[in-house]
DNA sequence: AGCCTTTGACCAGCG
DNA sequence: TCGCTGGTCAAAGGC
């Protein structure tokens, strides 16, 4: 998450490059995804094309997770187009990150990547492998960029400002005037939790976050829609299984889940997800600018249960608070970017770092709006993201906002950025490697906890304790975990009454019980499509009834069951989730996050990115819902875009990115840069609805990036 | 000259 | 009370 606030949310700076959010909600809105005019870069366009362009292998590529080979291949031809194309924009999202970010980004192998998918094993696929060393995904995640170009401004980055932005423009090319209008109006209402910032999803729905392109390690917690917080921490089982005890005690299938981490796939998704992390994340938190924000560097440790040493960064701006820390692996990738606070003040302009690159001012811009509202918020690092502040373009109300109605915040924790978006309202997301569940579960509570705290959490004392509960959290996980197995966690907070829970996929509650902290039950769920070890702990937030935390842990290795994908939002309830209140906008945040998640999860990204938490308001605005609400490409498909229909413009993004955005939005920290990359969102958006194999695509770019 | 990074040391919290 | 750990400070150096 950026820092705090802004954490991660690398996206954000994007904007140029990628396609303006309005572009995207136009396009997804009115016109068909086919229809839509958004102009791209004619890198971006390749890769869209790549990847919206067949939809159908998108959607194959969904079942890439469970198909490997087939679908790998499938994917293994996008991805490679898609790193190609990527280097070939390099502008890419690399660079474009690295610029933003102010850090080196480091580029993505195509061949490597390539490599990895084409292994196509879900595998193969983790982080690490199609995860180029350059690539962190949780630089992405953090990346204000990424999220920013999805709009999303992310507290981290400071761009969550979204669509109104001038992420809207990402470069994308303006949609009709239409469509544009379309997107105004939605910004500005329907984007409540613009504030978000770092939670991922938000933008839309919540989805922004683009997580997507920070999957792996990082784990993102966007709390609140608002906040995203991009954490990354991990798991081990042990912790979650022994941990994790449930007061009904019903069965608790977690041990599975710990097992399953320890999977060696879930150790190299771990690992992977630790160089991707790291290399995106640099991007994201690795370098300061990345987020849109100017950090300046004021010390470095080893931190014990970290493998890589933690780098602490202010934001240079005079009356700022907000810090955040990265953690880096050897290679540069970031692992793990926590943001503290919220920015109380607009992204700088773009400058040197930002104005690296087009990206960054993308990142830039969703971020800020994550963390940047978040100033007050400083909550813990979780919690910086909390700024989240949703898009709000003044951070501080964001902050407001975001904890108040959990809603509409993202705490930036996760960075608000991501990260720390978690916080306060908004629906946080994590996405932390968690590998195991159970391990997850166990620290979940208190990463949860932290994260959420310390996105949403109000009051500065909240604040504290949520950074606490973050830093706690982390470390916890961290240590405790070894991160090895990292497993991608991410959490989702959205404000309303929405639950994650329609996230398209099926669910099999298996527990439930109180975790400390939080009067509220959490429950329990299991994926219950075969092999897939995905889980999510669903509760309220115990400082806002209204905002319902899910947290996912897991990869990967299955799209959304179709069935559920069509009913999206519409069709409101999940399968196993019992909210469905959330509605539309929730189910499609949900979904998309669910879809993020389990892509993310699988992906390569090391960390997930946090799945866009993306608050939806109470109300998500009945255009977007749909539209906002998907987080992730997951969503558009659930959201009903059919192959056939007209996506949404949301984009196409996958899960992650979309997460991103929402963190954003929610002023969380996303990653930023890739995501926007991606004007691959917009190319994705082009994509169906498969958004699985979308996610996995961009997925796959994001890292690259 | 200014800004940022590096890095060792210091401080505070916690068990 | 001590030791550990995380977070921060601040001098030195580089760009």
């Amino acid at each position: 998450m950026a820092g705090i606030d802004d954490n991660v949310a690398v996206i954000g700076d994007w904007v140029p490059p990628s396609p303006s959010p309005r572009a995207f909600f136009s396009a997804m809105v009115g016109d068909d995804i086919n229809s839509r005019t958004i102009p791209e870069s004619p890198g971006e366009k390749r890769n869209e094309g790549l990847y919206l362009g067949q939809p159908e292998q998108m959607t194959t590529g969904n079942s890439e997770k469970e198909d490997g080979a087939q679908t790998s291949g499938v994917q293994l031809t996008e991805l490679g187009t898609f790193s190609e194309q990527k280097s070939n924009f390099r502008g890419g999202l690399v660079e474009r990150i690295a610029a933003r970010a102010g850090f080196n980004a480091p580029r993505l192998n195509t061949e490597s990547i390539r490599s990895t998918e084409s292994s196509m094993n879900p595998e193969i696929r983790s982080p690490y492998l199609t995860i180029p060393p350059g690539f962190s995904p949780t630089t992405l995640l953090e990346s204000p960029v990424f999220l920013s170009n999805l709009a999303q401004p992310s507290p981290t980055t400071g761009k969550f400002s979204f669509f109104p932005n001038g992420n809207s423009t990402v470069g994308s090319d303006p949609p009709d005037k239409s469509k544009e209008t379309f997107f105004d109006n939605i910004d500005s209402s329907s984007f409540a939790f613009k504030p978000m910032g770092e939670s991922s999803s938000f933008f839309l729905g919540g989805t922004s976050k683009s997580h997507g392109v920070e999957p792996a390690k990082a784990q993102f917690e966007s709390r609140n829609s608002l906040h995203f917080r991009a954490e990354f921490s991990k798991l081990t089982t042990e912790k979650d299984s022994g941990g994790f005890s449930v007061a009904d005690q019903r069965t608790f299938d977690t041990v599975g889940g710990n097992a399953e981490h320890s999977s060696p796939l879930a150790e190299q998704q771990d690992e992977e997800g630790d160089q991707g992390a790291s290399g995106d994340s640099m991007a994201a938190g690795g370098t300061p600018s990345e987020d849109g924000y100017n950090w300046r560097k004021y010390g470095q440790k080893q931190v014990k249960g970290s493998e890589y040493p933690r780098s602490y960064y202010k934001c240079t701006h005079p009356n700022c608070t907000v810090k955040k820390k990265v953690e880096r692996s050897h290679e540069g990738h970031i692992t793990e970017i926590i943001y503290k606070g919220a920015h109380n003040h607009p992204k700088p302009p773009l400058n040197r770092r930002s104005a690296t690159g087009s990206m960054d001012t993308q990142l830039d811009t969703p971020e800020q709006a994550g963390p940047q509202v978040g100033a007050v918020n400083d909550s813990v690092w979780a919690g910086t993201q909390k700024g989240t502040a949703a898009g709000t373009p003044d951070w501080r109300n964001d902050n407001v906002e975001v904890s108040s109605s959990a809603s509409g915040g993202l705490g930036p924790e996760f960075g608000n950025p991501y990260s720390s978006v978690q916080g306060q309202s908004g629906t946080p997301f994590e996405s932390a490697d968690a590998v195991d569940a159970s391990s997850t579960f166990s620290n979940d509570e208190d990463d949860d906890r932290a994260t959420h705290g310390s996105v949403g959490y109000d009051g500065e004392g909240e604040e504290s304790e949520s950074k606490r509960r973050k830093v706690e959290t982390y470390a916890t996980e961290m240590s405790g975990a070894t991160r090895a197995i990292r497993e991608p966690r991410v959490v989702v907070q959205t404000t309303s009454e929405v639950d994650i829970l329609d996230d398209g996929y099926r669910w099999r509650k298996y527990g439930q019980k109180v975790v400390k902290g939080n009067p509220n039950p959490r429950s329990y769920y299991k994926c219950t499509s075969a092999g897939c070890t995905v889980r999510k702990h669903v509760e309220r937030a115990s400082h806002d009834l209204k905002s319902v935390i899910t947290t996912y842990e897991g990869k990967h290795n299955h799209d959304v069951p179709a069935a559920r994908n069509s009913n999206h939002v519409n069709s409101g309830t999940s399968n196993a989730t019992p909210s469905q209140a959330g509605v539309a906008v929730q189910t499609h945040v949900h979904r998309p996050e669910a879809s993020q998640v389990h892509n993310s999860m699988t992906s390569r990204f090391e960390r997930p990115p946090a799945f866009g938490s993306f608050r939806q308001q109470p109300g998500p605005p009945a255009g977007f819902s749909f539209g906002m609400n998907q987080p992730g490409f997951a969503n558009m498909g659930m959201a009903g875009l059919g192959p056939g229909q007209p996506r949404m413009p949301v984009m196409p993004m996958h899960p992650y990115l979309a997460q991103q955005r929402a963190v954003n939005e929610m002023g969380l920290m996303m990653p930023k840069g890739e995501a926007k990359v991606e004007p691959v969102t917009e190319a994705n958006m082009s994509l169906s609805s498969n958004n699985p194999a979308v996610y996995h695509h961009i997925m796959s770019r994001l890292p690259q990036m």
